[in-house]
DNA sequence: CCCGACCGAGCAAGCGATTGGGCAACCGCG
DNA sequence: CGCGGTTGCCCAATCGCTTGCTCGGTCGGG
């Protein structure tokens, strides 16, 4: 229940928000998840909000503006998410578990952003402005690692285990099923997901004795 | 060791393999993996071999059949790996093995392919000229739960198990430390991903008792 | 002397970005 | 009520540049 309202991202303008402006991210976001980034043109954007390319400079001073935006309302909630999750308990298992379920909930509701960060990644992170992309990149690594390290030396997990690989597998395995959703819906919802994947991470795919 | 020879992508052309040409492929592919099919210039093609955008027509008809090429070969060599590894066995979970490091090793040769399916899958499983993409992957996807579903009867695999989310889920993550090795070698080889995925798959992260 | 490999120049189309202006809805003020 | 001004939203037109691709010509090894 603990609402952290740090904010990690600088966002240089006020860019006051109206119904219209989100609603073009929305729109803008859809194309960036299926054609990435740089694939896609402010044209292709405006035709789908069903107006001329220029008007939409009226809103965003720049195509890179609408992927800042994008980009950084994501790795925001993700934090917001993980530190909530590492505070409200001590278990290192219960901290696994909470994460999980507060990626699967969040990756819901930013599939663009996840999906530009895959395709265009080599891209954005080269760029000055979008430099709090790899500050936001460390913090998520470092309390996946965290977490996972304290449960080998409580036991829990397998000892042998190499935290910084097993991060990396499960942050990936977490964020493949946001792209399911690009045609329609595959049949499973987040919670389904989560579940899923909880018990094969927890129990592997065999049957134990 | 059958190996069996069936192609199944239609290649149009000869294409007749030459030195510079396997080459010219090669760059490609790898600025491919990098910053995506369509967001890959033929300009930057040619820069990254030396020669200039317009000689790059020499060799190919178009941007397409070059990654039309990198494409089938990957599926191709995919299918291959993948009937002889269910021919080989009887047993369920030694071809889900061998399906594994199968594909470790297949996925370790063609980074380029991967990336291109993940990034502009859309683009490309929209033209007629790559259907045979979706074809591949209905094959890949029936080998899959096919031995996921004898595991389950044999009482091998869980029988809760739903096969096909599970299968999605493996297959991807399979696909997962292949694009690791973009910026650099990060420490891992292909063996050790497998070993390390196949122990996360049979017994999860935890201790048992 | 041929021929595969490449150059050099250029094409039409499309790109991101910018500008100036029009149009309707709303505002406070008389 | 009605009027002048402001604001939010969008169009039309255009800029300088990049895109995939074409084509006649050049060069050097066999």
């Amino acid at each position: 229940m603990v609402a952290i309202m740090t904010q990690v991202t600088t966002s240089k303008k006020a860019a006051l928000p109206s119904e219209r402006r989100a609603h073009l991210i929305q729109l803008a976001g859809d194309l960036f998840a299926e054609k990435g980034f740089r694939a896609t043109t402010v044209r292709e954007i405006a035709d789908a909000a069903g107006i001329l390319s220029g008007s939409l400079y009226h809103h965003f001073d720049s195509k890179e503006s609408i992927g800042d935006e994008i980009l950084s309302a994501f790795l925001d909630d993700v934090l917001v998410g993980y530190r909530a999750a590492v505070s409200e308990t001590d278990d290192p298992r219960a901290a696994i578990e909470s994460i999980v379920r507060s990626s699967a909930a969040t990756l819901n509701r930013h599939r663009a952003a996840l999906a530009m960060l895959e395709n265009d990644w080599s891209y954005f992170s080269g760029q000055p402005r979008f430099a709090y992309l790899r500050k936001a990149m460390k913090e998520i690594e470092k309390t996946w690692v965290r977490q996972l390290e304290r449960g080998k030396e409580t036991g829990q997990f397998r000892a042998d285990l190499d935290a910084r690989l097993t991060y990396r597998l499960l942050r990936d395995i977490l964020w493949i099923p946001t792209f399911w959703r690009q045609g329609q819906g595959s049949g499973w919802n987040s919670d389904q997901i989560a579940d899923g994947l909880l018990r094969l991470l927890f129990d592997g795919i065999t049957t134990h004795p």
